[in-house]
DNA sequence: TGCCAACACTGAAGAAACCA
DNA sequence: TGGTTTCTTCAGTGTTGGCA
């Protein structure tokens, strides 16, 4: 059964949801919808979203970085491939069963077992061509490739989008920002180092060059880009 | 105490999906 | 095919907490 300790660091309520959308670069309402719900009105009534994703403490609107690397993987399959939340609900439950997991979306079998499930499943839901689940298949396999995992199959660290999506250009971005909840209180830093992106992009905009930044971290030119980038997205960007 | 920023909540609109 | 429902997003308002 794949489950996750509750005292695990991974576990913790660490992350607000505008901090989350920025990480991830979701938009905030969206996120607050997936995790919390809303209500919605109808021609009989409010209705109510119910939560896709469920979060450590209902009494705090914080994520743990396991919703973190759910998000990531929900996004995946719901923005990037358009496949409606009512069937991505169904398949969800559908591999949960067949994975005997709580959490299928941040568990390494939905890496092997469960990419094929999921895609057999929504093949089987929608009819999609051979085509279609193709690329459904390589647009999961690119955010999964962003995440490492422990022996047990969980995720450890999360190496997230940090540039502009343009159709799949984006599965091929570097990975030079990762989120670890071991390192840096989980906020992202620049891959094998513990140096905050926050920290950068404020030197950044305080003037300093990036050649500059790069020269004194002594990284290179690109990851300083990426840190940068990462911080100072806005949905205008 | 008042100001400000960040966050939370919700109405409304529009697009997409669903269904008879 | 058209009405209804679902979902996403924008925009506006309310709340809360930090700070001078």
């Amino acid at each position: 059964m794949g489950s996750i300790a509750t005292d695990d660091i991974r576990a913790m309520p660490c992350y607000s949801i505008p901090e989350a959308a920025h990480y991830l670069r979701i938009p905030e309402t969206t996120l607050r919808s997936w995790v919390r719900g809303r209500k919605y009105p109808t021609s009989g009534g409010d209705q109510f979203f119910q939560p896709v994703i469920e979060l450590p403490d209902d009494s705090q609107n914080l994520l743990s970085f396991i919703n973190l690397v759910e998000i990531h993987v929900l996004d995946a399959i719901r923005r990037d491939h358009r496949i409606s939340l009512h069937k991505v609900r169904i398949a969800i439950d559908f591999i949960k069963e067949e994975l005997k997991s709580d959490l299928p979306l941040a568990y390494h079998k939905l890496e092997t077992d469960g990419l094929d499930l999921f895609v057999e499943e929504y093949g089987q839901l929608i009819n999609v061509s051979q085509a279609g689940q193709l690329v459904l298949r390589n647009l999961l396999q690119a955010h999964l490739r962003r995440i490492d995992r422990d022996s047990a199959g969980y995720a450890r660290r999360l190496y997230p989008f940090t540039r502009k999506r343009l159709g799949q250009q984006f599965i091929e971005e570097p990975k030079a920002i990762v989120i670890d909840p071991r390192i840096s209180f989980g906020r992202p830093v620049l891959v094998g180092t513990g140096i905050p992106t926050a920290i950068i992009a404020e030197r950044y905009k305080d003037g300093e060059a990036i050649g500059a930044l790069a020269d004194d971290y002594g990284r290179p030119t690109l990851e300083i880009e990426e840190a940068i980038r990462c911080e100072l997205y806005t949905r205008a960007a």
